[in-house]
DNA sequence: CGCTTTTGACCCGCGC
DNA sequence: GCGCGGGTCAAAAGCG
């Protein structure tokens, strides 16, 4: 996870929130919340999708989640056997053109192609960061949402400027009362690219704790 | 042949 | 204590 988040997809990127919630199952997991506007790209490429990351996300779970008109997909990273990051996407509730992402977890590997990417990417494009891009159709099968692109299309209902507004002050309130719209935050910090040491994963529940002063601006 | 996706069922935590 | 909702697992099928 954190890789994604922390690179820069130009106008895509709506906002990259880190929190620590509670879970379910667990009770308490560092989320790693990074809404993506997919736009007009949405419609246009096959599958929008996830963005890619230089992991390989393998599905493992869908469910229609309460709420929303769209159901969430439950990715799991298959780079590595034991690595267990994994990331839940899901579709704004009223906006289809809105990407949800929650990375959880954090990858105890060190990235794949994170090299490689990085160069590629970073050649291709100065801009972004050393991470790579959200919705570009270069990555292979696993970034792509099929489940989402599918169901929105029937049923996403097209939501004006002022409701998507809405939608985004309702998805600050979800995550942490904050949004970074267009705004790439540093996030260096926020997602430790790949936990190479095991004990990583530690330190970033760490590093967690002090998250929530970086997003108090808003 | 191996990997990924799909789908249903099951399990667990939380709220009432 | 019960019900609801979310998250995960496991088996089967499809694809490269």
């Amino acid at each position: 996870m954190d890789s994604s988040p922390s690179r820069k997809l130009g106008s895509n990127v709506s906002e990259l929130t880190q929190e620590i919630q509670t879970s379910k199952r667990r009770k308490v997991v560092e989320k790693t919340v990074v809404r993506v506007r997919i736009g007009e790209n949405a419609g246009k490429l096959k599958n929008e999708g996830p963005p890619s990351d230089f992991w390989s996300w393998r599905k493992y779970g869908k469910k229609p989640i309460k709420g929303s008109p769209h159901p969430r997909g439950y990715y799991r990273c298959s780079t590595s056997k034991g690595c267990s990051a994994k990331k839940q996407v899901e579709r704004c509730r009223t906006d289809a053109s809105v990407l949800i992402i929650t990375y959880t977890s954090n990858h105890n590997h060190p990235g794949p192609d994170l090299h490689e990417s990085n160069l590629n990417q970073q050649s291709k494009d100065p801009e972004t960061p050393p991470t790579g891009h959200l919705d570009l159709p270069t990555t292979p099968k696993q970034e792509k949402p099929e489940e989402e692109t599918e169901e929105e299309e029937h049923d996403h209902p097209i939501v004006p400027s002022c409701a998507d507004e809405n939608v985004c002050q309702e998805k600050r309130h979800d995550t942490l009362g904050i949004v970074l719209d267009e705004e790439p935050i540093s996030c260096s910090r926020l997602m430790p690219f790949s936990a190479p040491k095991p004990e990583e994963n530690n330190d970033f529940f760490d590093e967690l704790e002090e998250l929530p002063h970086i997003f108090v601006f808003h």
